[in-house]
RNA sequence: GGCGAGUUGGCGGAGUGGUUACGCAGCGGAUUGCAAAUCCGUGUACAGGAGUUCGAAUCUCCUACUCGCCUCCA
């Protein structure tokens, strides 16, 4: 079986992975707040942990991977969101409109991942479809000391538990006490004392709790939601690394203490941060762009993907053009060596073996330009496709619909099944009009006609392609994208054209 | 101020003590009406300094620079 290797946050070392119980092998990774579009930096994460969790599930089987990724739905920035809906016009109350906010929002996150290629987790657990959890979770730790009530909200008494707050992310309390630049609640008994649950307005989100109507804090969700559904003690806990503090230092604390007879997480895995011009991308630095953005300006999904693939998990990633647009060509021209070529039935060894050394998703990247041969194309094939990449037959924006015609008259039409009969017949019948004057130029030394007709098939979004088959031209017409009504009529005329002299 | 991560050729990016990474771009060539695609060949690197070692991109120390967290964040 192959051994993983995994750089594990916590102890700051790489390690083999030992599971718990290899028949149910348990990731959790922190999920969006759900208030807005997922912006690349957000996408990061979901692309490296769905990488890690097909290799689990190549490794353990795919019946034996258990992988939870959060919805966070209750959260002050989508009330405030809310709130500004609300003064901009939206007459209804603040739940309707956050009921409305968080399932569009939820919507368009599932959406935009799928085109990043990202297998859905196997849980995706919505924090207020498990309040009931988050206050008995809450009742343990101020039944235990760990935590206190004070004006109607409840804190994590941090003074409770010193021998394990800040080992995560190597801080010491007096360090961050002496450091803060934030104002401290006079409630508070250690400053570095965080919420679990506090009160809300009469309009705002609240279920009843013993401390009244509020709403949890949060990082009390993800404790209460992996405790939920992977048991006190699980493999791995992922999420980008600007978490590691407070939100997950909070969340061992939370959960080391309400459940200290579990490990909770036992290795920790954070991605570094997308940034744009060397700085990090972030909501509050307002230079971000979202997964749609690029979707919208005509990247394929699957690009966005291999680009962010390139760089390895734990270093920072830029986007840039340049980037996306090699990423794009390379795997057009993997596409063009696996078309029609039978899958293998695994993926190489050598793309696994580097998944398993930490994911180096880099070096995984460098096999597959090993196996971009005509001899290896099956194990292209199937290793592309087990990274999550798409391939010739399945990708929806390599194999646009074209033919292609030899001067034997073998006819090829690639991607029939999204290809309209009448475009095929159009295409065919304008390649065949082609590979004509085509010969004749050739014989009369004159291209005029030839590149004439080029043009006139470029401006309808078909492009010529000239290559040879057992010594003879053969002609590729792409179309590169659907064709209105007006350009089929067109392409028809071109078919037809005039006859020859 | 405290803590942490990083600095590899034109660009991206592997590599943790001793043999070419790889890709893109570039250059030369084959093929080619043009173009595309394909094929062959090819140069350039380890931030700076000191140390350990027979030998360091790889280990140690120092310096410089970059970035992140300490406040919502993936």
């Amino acid at each position: 079986m192959t051994q993983i290797t995994l750089h594990n946050s916590r102890t700051r070392r790489k390690e083999a992975l030992a599971p718990i119980d290899p028949a149910d092998v348990r990731m959790y990774v922190c999920g969006p707040t759900v208030y807005d579009r997922a912006h690349l930096g957000n996408a990061r994460p979901v692309v490296v942990f769905d990488v890690l969790f097909r290799l689990l599930r190549h490794v353990y089987g795919a019946g034996h991977v258990t992988y939870v990724r959060n919805l966070t739905d209750v959260d002050d920035k989508i009330n405030a969101r809310a709130r500004a809906l609300q003064e901009g016009g939206d007459g209804r109350d603040l739940n309707a409109i956050i009921r409305t906010l968080t399932d569009e929002t939820i919507g368009f996150y599932h959406a935009d991942m799928k085109e990043l290629g990202a297998l859905r987790p196997t849980h995706e657990p919505r924090a207020t479809d498990y309040i009931p959890q988050m206050v008995a979770m809450i009742e343990g730790l101020v039944a235990k000391g760990h935590a206190y009530a004070a004006e109607g909200h409840v804190l994590f008494a941090v003074d409770s538990w010193r021998a394990g707050y800040g080992k995560l992310s190597g801080r010491a309390v007096e360090d961050m006490v002496a450091g803060a630049r934030v104002e401290v609640a006079p409630y508070k008994r250690n400053p570095m004392d965080f919420v679990l649950w506090k009160p809300s307005g009469p309009d705002e989100p609240g279920w009843d709790s013993p401390w009244g109507r509020g709403r949890p804090g949060w990082h009390i969700e993800c404790s209460a939601m992996s405790h939920a559904l992977l048991g006190e003690s699980f493999d791995i806990h992922g999420g980008g690394i600007d978490l590691m503090f407070p939100h997950h230092e909070n969340e061992i604390a939370q959960s080391c203490c309400a459940h200290p007879e579990g490990d909770f997480a036992r290795v920790w895995l954070h991605n570094e941060m997308v940034q744009v011009d060397g700085k990090k991308m972030s909501k509050s630095l307002g230079n971000f762009f979202t997964v749609r953005d690029l979707l919208d300006q005509g990247w394929p999904g699957e690009v966005i993907r291999f680009v962010m693939l390139q760089t390895h998990y734990r270093k920072p990633m830029d986007w840039t053009e340049a980037e996306a647009e090699r990423a794009r060509k390379t795997l057009e021209g993997w596409y063009r060596l696996t078309e029609g070529v039978p899958a293998a039935s695994l993926p190489s060894p050598q793309v696994i073996g580097a998944l398993a050394e930490d994911l180096n998703t880099p070096a995984a990247l460098a096999a597959l330009h090993d196996l971009a041969t005509p001899e290896t194309a099956e194990a292209l094939k199937a290793s592309v496709a087990f990274l999550g990449l798409g391939c010739a037959e399945t990708s929806d924006w390599y194999p646009r619909p074209r033919v292609s015609l030899e001067t034997s008259g073998h006819y090829g039409v690639r991607a029939p099944g999204t290809l309209p009969e009448d475009l095929v017949n159009a295409l065919g019948s304008t390649a065949a009009r082609f590979l004509d004057l085509y010969a004749d130029a050739k014989a009369k030394k004159d291209f005029t006609r030839v590149d004439a007709l080029k043009a006139r098939l470029k401006s309808l979004g078909v492009e010529t392609a000239i290559s040879r088959r057992d010594g003879k031209p053969c002609v590729e017409l792409t179309a590169h994208r659907a064709l209105s009504e007006g350009e089929a009529v067109q392409l028809r005329h071109e078919a037809e054209g005039e006859a020859l002299k």
